[in-house]
DNA sequence: ATGCTAATCCCTC
DNA sequence: GAGGGATTAGCAT
């Protein structure tokens, strides 16, 4: 009897199930249409009447008003073939077909239904069968069937509360604790554990439904800012004239672009599938974005498609009100975003990070375009750059091929600005990851070259390098660089340093000043120089030396500059590349010597070699308080004396020493002026450098020569040595004095820097004590060539004029303490005896070279 | 339309 | 063969 298998179903112990809805339907109604056609031999209970009747109204209210018979069903060719394509084979559906035909009142119900039968099913079907032989069997199942329950059942409140407080206790009971469940809330042991089981799978559901949301906030919020990013980028304005940023080489920006793109893409795909999975249906929405970008500057990426199309303003509120870009983004595209990506709280939120983000963005464009200029200036040879045999042959720009060759990229020179850039190669004994290291600290860069950076500090650091490494290092700089005169003004710039690797042992730093960005924002402070895109290009080599190459290239105000020290400057002597790479090659065969384990000494005096090193240390730290000291750079809070009834030529500063155990404490004053001289740099070095002409110029000689004590070589060259000098040597009855002297020369200039030293702090030193507490304020001198016809040529320049070339430009500057109490006004005396002092030793430096005017 | 729940099917350990 | 994932049917919102 065919109601076997469909009553079963009805008392919720068995099901059909796995077929198609269209399927059961269908095998349902052609039952029903069985039934009645052979009502006469089913002797149907009234009640399973009653229950199939409601269930054909269902039926019917879900395929329409007609009932379906045998004849209609089986020559209808779209139920048919709907059928057909609900079952799993055409032999099932003959086998059905056959038994719909043959097997008698369609028992096949149940066959048709499932489709296929499981073991219960079979089962349960067993007594169907049974039924199967005769019409009693059949009169006698639908008698014995016990009165039925509804299908659609739910439990009571009351057991499901009492199953959720067990669940909660033991979301996995054993079949003891379900058996007892089942007799306490009357239920079957079996509908325990489905309860049970299905509970657990709601909860895992929940669980991975609350973990996929908090994913996908997570990326849309990734995406929001990645948009904010690309959005910033892609409309550079300059914020000096107002028009559109010149765009340099983004290589590398678009290569964090792209992979910040396929990281998203990754992401997002995960969540649509995980948002497929549990909720049942496809993510079609998030399909837009269907692909990573191809390039920042493409005017409308999928990306930009998927999330600025949502019939919202894209990020309007947080681009256009707080960015002064023009927002323009298609539209069209359905419905891409989840509204609160751009929700108000949001946007406020992102504000300060947008135009943060902005504001790094223009950096980067800046830095890459500097570093693509760099590399360029660093790599092309004429016409770009010409050597000026006027200069000894120095290289120098081409300015009109250059204004040719590349844009502007910090805006046009400002008015009275004069140009200096100049172009050096030299082999340096160092590698190029330290180079860089050292260039990219702002300590131990302004260690590097004291001469010229007075002050360095990093006040921003946008990008600190990938993988470790260097490469995509951007920071933000603040330096003071000088000229040791007092004749030149301090050079304050604010640049960006960027540093990137070029190829295995190839790297590049390259410096470019950030005025022209922080004009607008930043307080209003009168800039005197403008670097534009200088630095280095460093290679190593083979023998341990690399080859570095030093761009330096400026836009600065001449007017502060003495008449003396302008050609020197214009021709980028004072502050050229020249200089950058001498002094570079002298400290690092400095660092070299301090390197090698054993410090080689010239003299037979038993210092060990940690003593030498000691020594070394202190001079280090002279010769850089004594730059300090020359100019007016803010290492020290100096104050300038008012000089108007004294010579106008030598500038008088005092500051107050306290707390600082490297120097005695008190007032410090110190006097500078620069000189012309018409000897060459070379004689003057020398003479000055010379113990046993000391007492020709040194107060401190006491009128007689002095003697070396120690002599440390920092270099090939016997100019660059630390030495410790003894004065009054020849004097037995005097007290004898110590001075610490520290001597450094190369091509663009020369230094003599001394200070007397306490005779105990310097045995301490000696034997390898720590220098950091020897007081000292160091005196001394600066030599420059003096213009154009520099060191460069002065040897062999045939018809150098006798003025012109050889000359130098002296420097002398000492630092003297005053009065040891720092609370102490200074008296016009002092400043008079300083005055005198200064004026006295250039004059006997000038008597004794046979060059009094 | 979508979510919840009881139940079934089917696979694995 | 118990348990769990996938799926379904029936109902509620």
């Amino acid at each position: 009897m065919n109601f076997g298998g469909f009553l079963d179903n009805c008392d919720g112990a068995t099901s059909s199930g796995g077929g198609a809805r269209l399927v059961a339907d269908i095998s349902y109604n052609h039952n029903n249409g069985n039934n009645s056609n052979n009502n006469g031999n089913n002797s149907m209970p009234p009640g399973a009447i009653s229950q199939q009747h409601q269930h054909q109204q269902q039926q019917q209210h879900l395929m329409g008003p007609t009932s379906i018979n045998k004849s209609t069903f089986f020559n209808t060719p779209g139920l048919s073939l709907a059928l057909q394509t609900g079952m799993e084979g055409h032999g099932e559906v003959t086998r059905i077909t056959d038994q719909n035909y043959d097997g008698n009142n369609g028992n096949g119900s149940g066959g048709i239904i499932g489709g296929r039968r499981s073991r219960e099913e079979e089962h349960e079907s067993r007594s169907g069968s049974d039924n199967l032989d005769g019409a009693s069997g059949d009169d006698q199942d639908a008698a014995d069937l016990p009165p039925r329950k509804k299908r659609y059942h739910r439990h009571t409140p009351q057991q499901i509360q009492e199953l959720e407080s067990v669940f909660k206790e033991c979301p996995h009971p054993d079949e003891k604790q379900r058996l007892e469940l089942s007799k306490k809330l009357c239920l079957e042991t079996r509908q325990v554990k489905f309860w049970f089981q299905n509970r657990r799978t709601q909860m895992k559901t929940q669980l991975e439904r609350h973990e996929n949301s908090i994913l996908r906030q997570e990326n849309d919020k990734l995406r929001a800012e990645n948009m904010s990013i690309r959005e910033a980028m892609r409309n550079p304005m300059c914020t000096n004239c107002g028009g559109p940023a010149m765009i340099g080489d983004i290589s590398m920006e678009e290569q964090h672009l792209r992979i910040e793109n396929a990281r998203l893409k990754d992401e997002l795909d995960r969540v649509c599938a995980l948002a497929s999975k549990f909720l049942g249906r496809p993510v079609s929405s998030l399909s837009t974005f269907s692909g990573p970008m191809t390039a920042p500057s493409m005017p409308s990426s999928s990306l930009e498609l998927a999330v600025g199309t949502n019939g919202y303003p894209p990020m309007g509120n947080v681009t256009t009100s707080s960015l002064p870009l023009g927002t323009d983004f298609g539209s069209g595209i359905s419905n891409a975003m989840p509204p609160h990506v751009v929700s108000p709280t949001k946007s406020t939120a992102n504000v300060s990070g947008i135009e943060r983000s902005f504001e790094r963005s223009m950096y980067l464009e800046l830095a890459l375009g500097a570093m693509d200029e760099l590399v360029k200036l660093a790599q092309t040879d004429e016409p770009l750059w010409w050597r000026n045999m006027d200069v000894g042959g120095r290289e120098v720009l081409n300015h009109e091929e250059y204004i040719r060759s590349f844009n502007p990229i910090i805006g046009m020179k400002p008015n009275g600005f004069v140009s200096e850039a100049t172009r050096e190669t030299g082999m340096v004994i160092i590698n190029s990851l330290a180079l860089v290291e050292t260039l990219m600290e702002a300590n131990r860069w302004a260690e590097m070259f004291p001469g010229m950076v007075a002050r360095a500090t990093t006040t921003d650091v946008i990008s600190s390098g990938m993988g470790g490494t260097r490469n995509g290092a951007l920071q933000l700089m603040h330096a003071e660089l000088q000229v040791l005169s007092p004749l030149v003004p301090v050079r304050v710039v604010n640049f960006l340093r960027f540093c990137k690797q070029h190829a295995e042992g190839v790297w590049a730093v390259v410096d470019v000043s950030i005025d022209c960005i922080r004009e607008n924002s930043g307080s209003p402070t009168y800039v005197n120089c403008r670097r534009l895109p200088s630095g280095c290009v460093v290679q190593d080599m083979p023998n341990g030396y690399s080859k570095v190459t030093w761009v330096e290239h400026a836009d600065y105000d001449e007017s502060g500059i003495h008449q003396l020290y302008r050609p020197l400057v214009s021709t980028g002597i004072g502050f050229g590349a020249q200089r950058w790479i001498t002094t570079l090659q002298r400290q690092c065969e400095c660092l070299a010597i301090l390197m090698s384990s054993n410090i080689p000494s010239n003299d037979h005096s038993a210092i060990t070699s940690s003593g030498r090193r000691s020594m070394l240390k202190l001079a280090q730290r002279m010769t850089n308080n004594f730059c300090a000291g020359v100019c007016a750079s803010t290492v020290h809070q100096w104050n300038k004396l008012d000089m108007g009834q004294v010579d106008e030529d030598v500038r008088v500063m005092t500051r107050k020493s306290v707390d600082d155990p490297g120097e005695p404490p008190g007032i410090v004053l110190s006097a500078a002026t620069s000189v012309w001289l018409p000897v060459s740099p070379q004689r003057l070095f020398d003479f000055l450098r010379d113990e046993q002409l000391r007492s020709e110029w040194d107060i401190l000689s006491n009128g007689g020569p002095m003697q070396e004590m120690a002599h440390i070589a920092k270099g090939q060259d016997q100019g660059n040595c630390v030495s410790l000098l003894r004065a009054g040597a020849m004097n037995p009855n005097q007290s004898s004095m110590l001075i610490l002297q520290e001597t450094c020369t190369d091509a663009s200039g020369s230094l003599v820097v001394y200070a007397p030293v306490d005779i105990p702090a310097m045995h301490v030193v000696m034997n390898g004590g720590d220098s950091a507490y020897v007081a000292l304020l160091p005196s001394g001198f600066s030599i420059v060539p003096d213009g154009p016809g520099g060191p460069a040529n002065g040897d062999n320049s045939p018809n150098a004029g006798p003025q012109r070339v050889g000359g130098s430009l002296l420097t002398v500057a000492f630092q003297i303490l005053v009065n040891s109490l720092p609370t102490a006004k200074l008296t016009v005396e002092s400043v008079e005896t300083v005055n005198n002092l200064i004026s006295c030793t250039v004059q006997k430096i000038k008597a004794a070279l046979n060059c009094e005017s």
